[in-house]
DNA sequence: CGCATACGCGCC
DNA sequence: AAACGGCGCGTTTGCG
């Protein structure tokens, strides 16, 4: 067996050079991130110097004491069962890359760079002067000193600078033509900057951009993909739209992306037991409206499209632990009113309550918390005396079962469906390129795109047995842009 | 000059 | 004043 760190990295090298894998491997750094999420780094020094309190170790000191808590953690059947089948998986996803149309970005980034221009002139117009809009302090003394533009209700940042945000420029957007300029410059320039321009450095000999998957970069369990990180490519706007038809599927293939609808609120469900929520989707209701409906005390069809907004932002908010300040600046609501519905939403989902109180005193008293897989997140802070940070510590206590579960299940959903391309022999046909939180997205022969879309969607679906039902989207197309 | 920090923002 | 969980990354700014 290799025991060792990036293994990742290791099985890309002999598949480059086709040579064979080890028959069992062991990656340290990933064992060690599951007895401690929180580490920033999982180098041997760091690790001999965290747990085994020494300057140096060997891979075999270290090896040993990962078992030994492995075992006491019961986190071996994750371990052995999920992560490290995990590791040859995302090492192919990575060497296969996502097909990318350079030609599109080109034109992209020029329709980015035309626009930009003509933005610049308006912002500078407006301010009477040339400055760089990039730089927050600049724009705040334009915007507040120079223009005098109102500052009720605009909030400071950490460090007592007037903030230039986007929530602020919305604020004064009816104040002063800048902002309104200001807003559009921002998301294109976010755009072209993070986006545009990066990406077509990164594009591979082979057309293909190959991201890196972190298996050690997160507290919940998730994964993180950086270099580039194309879990946050933007989606929705027409802008981004154009940029998401940049990612293409090679000819013959299509690009097909499954998505699990709600899993976070499910596993919620699931979790804390809520008969109402565990019906809601057994019955398959859309989940938003059902809530607004119970808030309002209204039936179903009363139900109007402000409300099931209103409801949505509960349903995520709740996942997270938000308060009434953060829910009526989200929601436009004031302060009391948004009190009121955070307290009619756990009057009416009592279990979440009750499962979130649970949540909370078991990091109080253990000082952490586990999912259904035993995936622990250490939370010492939940004692603090400061209650700043004690309150820090509940709210990622009451995540991390959830967003850690429903880690978990695409994680699962990725092994069985490795298994079942290399038993179908799909090797060539069916190419699992990305996983972004709650969505895979597969390069498919365009010849078997049913059959396939079929197995995997009942794979994903059937991933994990929760109290409620899995339910996976599909959809297939030439680019990204059109599977979204 | 490189590096860390602040700020801001993209996604789930 | 803020107090919404989890990430990665671009630009600016100030420090050594």
């Amino acid at each position: 067996m290799l025991i060792d760190f990036n293994l990742k990295e290791k099985l890309k090298e002999l598949k480059k050079s086709g040579k064979k894998l080890p028959g069992g491997y062991f990656d340290l750094g990933i064992a060690y991130w599951m007895i401690n999420p929180d580490e920033k780094e999982y180098t041997p020094e760091h690790l001999a110097e965290q747990f085994l309190k020494k300057n140096k170790a060997t891979n075999k000191e270290l090896y040993n004491y990962a078992t030994k808590k492995l075992k006491e953690y019961k986190l071996e059947k994750l371990f052995y069962e999920v992560e490290m089948p995990l590791v040859n998986i995302l090492a192919d996803m990575e060497l296969k890359g996502i097909k990318i149309n350079a030609k599109g970005l080109k034109d992209l980034d020029k329709k980015l760079e035309k626009e930009l221009s003509g933005l610049v002139k308006k912002i500078y117009k407006e301010a009477g002067e040339t400055f760089n809009i990039n730089s927050p302090k600049q724009l705040s003394r334009v915007l507040f000193e120079k223009l005098r533009i109102d500052i009720k209700g605009v909030k400071k940042t950490r460090t007592g600078a007037i903030s230039t945000d986007v929530e602020t420029l919305n604020l004064i957007k009816d104040k002063h033509a800048i902002a309104k300029y200001l807003l559009d410059y921002r998301e294109l320039f976010k755009l072209q900057s993070t986006y545009v321009k990066p990406l077509q450095e990164l594009i591979g000999k082979d057309g293909r951009v190959h991201t890196t998957y972190i298996q050690t970069g997160t507290a919940t369990g998730r994964l993180s993909s950086q270099n580039p990180n194309l879990q946050n490519i933007p989606i929705g706007t027409g802008w981004a739209t154009e940029l998401r038809k940049a990612f293409v599927a090679e000819k013959g293939y299509k690009l097909v992306s499954f998505d699990y609808s709600q899993i976070e609120l499910r596993v919620l469900a699931s979790l804390s037991g809520d008969p109402k929520m565990i019906e809601a989707f057994n019955d398959d209701l859309d989940i938003h409206k059902l809530t607004a409906a119970n808030v309002f005390n209204v039936s179903l069809e009363e139900v109007a499209p402000e409300m099931r907004r209103l409801a949505k932002t509960l349903n995520f908010g709740v996942v997270y632990g938000m308060g009434a300040i953060a829910f009526a600046k989200t929601s436009g609501l004031n302060f009391g009113e948004a009190k009121k519905f955070i307290e009619e939403y756990f009057n009416d989902f009592k279990k979440i309550k009750e499962w979130q109180e649970e949540t909370k005193a078991q990091a109080r008293t253990f000082g952490y918390v586990t999912n259904l897989n035993g995936r622990r997140r250490w939370l010492l802070r939940a004692t603090s005396m400061f209650r700043g940070e004690a309150a820090e510590a509940e709210r990622a206590a009451i995540n991390m079962p959830v967003q850690g579960l429903a880690a978990d299940i695409i994680k699962i959903a990725m092994v069985t469906i490795f298994e079942e391309i290399k038993k179908r022999k799909w090797d060539e046909k069916v190419r699992m390129l990305l996983t972004i939180h709650d969505e895979l997205l597969f390069e498919i022969s365009e010849d078997i795109i049913k059959e396939a879309g079929t197995a995997i969607s009942k794979l994903m679906e059937s991933a994990y047995e929760l109290e409620v039902p899995l339910k996976v989207t599909m959809k297939a197309g030439k680019s990204w842009g059109e599977v979204q």
